[in-house]
DNA sequence: GGTTATGGCTAGCATTGCTACTCATAGGCG
DNA sequence: CGCCTATGAGTAGCAATGCTAGCCATAACC
């Protein structure tokens, strides 16, 4: 995959992650490659800055929880207007996609590309 | 549509409409739009330099015809490479969509997001 | 004559994801 | 015990790319 090609689409991806249960960055980068089918293996310096300005932005809220004796971890939750975004984020890609897919996949009559 | 989620797709795009017949920047603009559904109003300013990259990636060649009698046009037609990248692209936006589809608009059997 | 459409172009900016690190705890294994 | 890997979080700085906001010229229409 090209390094661009999430551009844009990274924050849509970060709270569909967050939206299935309180999640963390590492795990979150675990299910996003899980559930793209390897096509999502990103770096922990993409996904760490990118849950700081959803938080600074205001959808996510983090709290930092205790694992095992002094291990620790940001847990974050969708905040309502991290919810609406997500909405918003869903129809929004509906729409790019079926945009780039009429433009790209389309079938041409006169295709016989010479 | 957010400014960046064009990014790294914009190429492609550009491939494949000009793929559809010998096309300049004026006209890939209006057919992109119709195609698109008016998804894709995308200015000039976005339009040409991004020719400018392709052609100077070799994936498009640039021709100046004459329309009437004092005005110009750059025609672009696609080289070999860049029937070939068009090819890759489309294959790895099949994979990149479904990718973030998957991830976007899963059905969660505990979505009932509290 | 004035407005809109056609046609092309550019400098500089803002955003964003990636690279290439650092740091720390924990567990497994020879 | 010593080393390696997994878990977990973070940062500075870079590179890429599309957009903003302009500019210019010809042509067509009213």
């Amino acid at each position: 995959m090209k390094a661009e090609a999430l551009k844009g689409h990274l924050d849509a991806l970060l709270l569909a992650t967050v939206d299935g249960g309180a999640e963390y960055g590492y795990a979150i980068r675990e299910v996003l490659r899980t559930e793209s089918g390897g096509e999502f293996d990103l770096p922990t310096g993409t996904i760490y800055p990118a849950l700081y300005r959803l938080e600074r932005g205001g959808l996510i809220v983090g709290q930092w929880t205790k694992v095992g004796v002094r291990r620790r971890r940001r847990c974050y939750r969708l905040t309502p207007a991290g919810r609406r975004a997500l909405v918003a984020q869903r129809a929004s890609w509906s729409k790019f996609s079926t945009a780039v897919s009429s433009v790209l996949l389309q079938e041409r009559t006169w295709s016989t590309t010479t």
